[in-house]
DNA sequence: TTGAAAGCGCTAACAT
DNA sequence: ATGTTAGCGCTTTCAA
């Protein structure tokens, strides 16, 4: 089957049609299922198909089907260090599950609040639906998007009540990490560092955290209790203040603070878990290189990408999903609240 | 210019043509600056296109030109945890430098030995070239991009002695690192422990290594020198009968490695810098967040990236390009050694 | 300098 | 069940 019309250049459809005697139509039909064809037929097609090396050229498809068969990823650029090794894998996911329904994932940067690259996929409509991988405060993605009527789904919370989104269960993880740390400590001497409460992940936390407390019947103090915490100097007068008033054990609102946290505990002569226990949130590896690890709550980074990934390419394709859907979370026990 | 014809949905050229009472032709020729078009049309082409928000359907252009205007960026999908800050700055930076030159960056995940999505992606001809993060040890995916006549660009050697590369000074960084640490140190007591041989970055460096030693002129001790080492038991073992023979100065191959050395120095209460000085490789930021931060040698992932796309798209466009390109590193000398 | 028309490789409406 | 044909929106000969 390898005749002079094969050699050189990649087949295509018509080769196929020519070498089998039959009309390109039936071919394309044979291969998408979609017309009727004989079950005999479409047999020798796809023979002829993988005998011949056919493989169909993608962007014919794409041009007159008027579809990309791909997909964006919004992929925040600040921030990066910390959270990389999240975002990857969660990209990593995506790209995979993409793949296996053959579409391709395409990188869309976004520095702070530049929209840059996401207006040029959008312009040259090279995509046919995008993920965000973390949504801007403002809104202001989803609102391009939405001008566009581009689909798309986000990870995390957003403004907009009409998107789609997929997250973590971060108030009740925090909720169940912050009941194991009552169980184990006074209540009274359990404390709690965030982060900007501009972010949603953070509100959900506290809400995770007073809930444990009025779960358990303990009052919550808020002295034990600090918001809006940047890491360096803020979070060393937080700390110190917490050391002050008989903090015994310290969960941490991500890993970069517990991190700091660490660090000025071990400058200030504190040993963990003899003198103070910790326990953070999960984003990398480094939490468990600590010695001791510490105790934290992970969640799944290739879960929530492969879920996002399917459900817009369900989207895509018409297919009904739900709203919201919120993954679960695991909780890693270590030496830090021992 | 609202016109009827714009009204809901996206302009396109023969929109323009109309609009202008000119031909398709000429707007695109405008457009492109390919053919002649006297500066007067060119003006009113240029300016109508404003007015009317148009922008070309990529997809449509793709598909007369035959090009995609994507790239492929092959992501390897193991030994995450450490490497994903690297890879990732590297990654947007290759995306930011190719959307402005009107190309998307669409991703290539590679777990272990599975190329099956960079076959997809050259089976349906979805990318125009590929830059190669790193190179599988046995050139499998040159030889495929090779096959398909792809243009590609590897971020580290290769085996294909043909293949554009775009590499960090691995061994002079290793050298010049060296250097200051036998500048510092009684040099028998400087040792040095490295992952698996197999990957040239670690046969690199450890020239460099040598070299330095050279340079000095002081011999080099084998039992200073561990290779092929795994973190774990292995580690451990390396450590211990290096500090047992007298090793004051430690320099880790690795972020990984330099970690857990530093979590094996504390469990053998041994404090750094006063017992052991201790210096790394740098992938992350976690090296500095340690107290005391540790000295290491930073690769500049952004300018990597940034190279490796912009040679790449010179090699599309076939331009002139130089094989092999070596980057610099920063030396960040830091407490752990002083 | 400009325009008319062919063609890129598929899909799908319509005809048989 | 299969074939014919028109189009998708650009670029690019070729002609004027």
């Amino acid at each position: 089957m390898d005749n002079i019309v094969t050699q050189g250049k990649a087949a295509q459809l018509d080769d196929i049609a020519r070498a089998l005697g039959i009309s390109k139509t039936t071919v394309s039909r044979a291969i998408s299922g979609k017309g009727r064809v004989s079950a005999a037929t479409r047999q020798r097609v796809l023979d002829c198909i993988k005998e011949m090396n056919y493989s169909p050229n993608m962007i014919a498809k794409s041009f007159s089907e008027n579809k990309t068969y791909n997909i964006g990823v919004v992929l925040p650029m600040d921030n990066i260090e910390t959270e990389a090794p999240f975002f990857q894998t969660c990209l990593m996911s995506i790209s995979k599950c993409c793949a296996l329904r053959s579409y391709d994932t395409v990188v869309i940067g976004a520095e702070k609040n530049d929209l840059s690259q996401l207006r040029r996929v959008l312009d040259s409509r090279k995509a046919d639906g995008v993920i965000i991988m973390r949504p801007l405060q403002d809104g202001s993605m989803e609102t391009l998007l939405s001008e566009k009527k581009m689909p798309y789904v986000t990870i995390g919370q957003s403004t907009d009540p009409d998107a789609v989104i997929v997250d973590s269960a971060h108030s009740d993880g925090c909720c169940e990490l912050t009941a194991y740390l009552l169980m184990n400590n006074k209540p009274a001497s359990v404390g709690l560092v965030l982060g900007d409460m501009g972010q949603t992940v953070n509100r959900s936390r506290y809400e995770g955290f007073v809930k444990a407390f009025e779960n358990s019947g303990t009052p919550v103090s808020a002295k034990n209790i600090f918001i809006g915490v940047k890491s360096g100097i803020q979070l060393r007068a937080a700390v110190e203040e917490l050391i002050r008033t008989g903090c015994g054990c310290l969960l941490c609102g991500d890993d970069m603070l517990c991190m700091d946290t660490v660090n000025i505990l071990a400058a200030m002569g504190k040993s963990i878990p003899r003198d103070i226990r910790v326990a953070s949130f999960y984003n990398s590896m480094y939490l468990d290189m600590y010695s001791p690890p510490i105790t934290a709550l992970k969640f799944k980074a290739g879960e929530l990408g492969s879920t996002t990934a399917s459900l817009l390419l369900d989207l895509i394709e018409n297919k009904d999903i739900p709203r919201e859907t919120i993954l679960g979370f695991e909780m890693l026990i270590r030496r830090s609240t021992m």
